[in-house]
DNA sequence: TTGGTAGTATTACCTTGGTAGTTAGTTACT
DNA sequence: AGTAACTAACTACCAAGGTAATACTACCAA
């Protein structure tokens, strides 16, 4: 029950570890080089301190280090979203979900797939009690 | 269109800001006090910082200071939830919402109040256009 | 076997958020 | 007038995220 919360960059890199389920720091710097242009060691650098941290694991293979994530995307997105919603509204989803669609204006075709989420939600309910 | 994110201190005391309009230093330090118990320079300080980002500013009354806030909390909520909703959930809202009715069991009144919003969202498309 | 290189470890620095002690100035009370 | 109390300024520290140069080591090749 960690807080399991990333910044920017450590995000970044989780993103191309859930890819592809483990890379090498070279993998991780080639993937993001284009976007981000940083230099080889940041990564390595960066993926130390998230070993520390617990979010990864690394193995030894020959000469280099085979990094994995040791949380899933889906923990990371409950921490951080948890906490905003927590932060920012109270506590209160309707109140999060009524700031996204007065805010980021949603067609019509998110509305709909809306609707079967909650649609979906409220059977889910039902079976499980 | 700063990034008007806020960490947890800098939030809470913006919170007082926002319920007042405008506070002095010791009336921040003593809303906060019961439920945080720090130090009155902490709160000095932080409100200086917060300046220095641009999110309070401040008149003398006297010889006290009495901050008030120039972002209003839709401002920062829009910041922060849409770095989540780019960063966690790719820009999709929806994704975002199924995690949040997936993850936080919601109950049929929260599902009522979100059908609600919907179609609200729904009917204020029509209008503008 | 020796030298280059690939790749990790060490070290360092900057920024921001958070927390607070110490100091200096000013007001207010005795 | 002298001193206590309040308030703001200055300074200092810690942690975490981010960024990277440099140092070390071990392997591969000539």
């Amino acid at each position: 029950m960690g807080k399991h919360t990333l910044g920017e960059l450590q995000h970044a890199i989780m993103q191309v570890l859930w890819e592809r389920d483990e890379a090498t720091v070279a993998e991780v710097h080639e993937a993001l080089h284009p976007d981000r242009g940083l230099a080889p060691t940041t990564i390595a650098t960066m993926l130390r301190k998230m070993e520390d941290k617990g979010v990864v694991s690394h193995r030894v293979e020959g000469r280099h280090f085979v990094y994995r994530p040791t949380v899933s995307e889906e923990m990371v997105q409950s921490s951080m979203l948890g906490e905003i919603l927590d932060r920012l509204f109270a506590g209160d989803p309707a109140a999060l979900v009524a700031h996204l669609v007065a805010d980021h204006d949603i067609d019509d075709v998110e509305i709909e797939r809306l609707r079967a989420l909650l649609d979906a939600a409220e059977r889910g309910k039902d079976e499980h009690r």
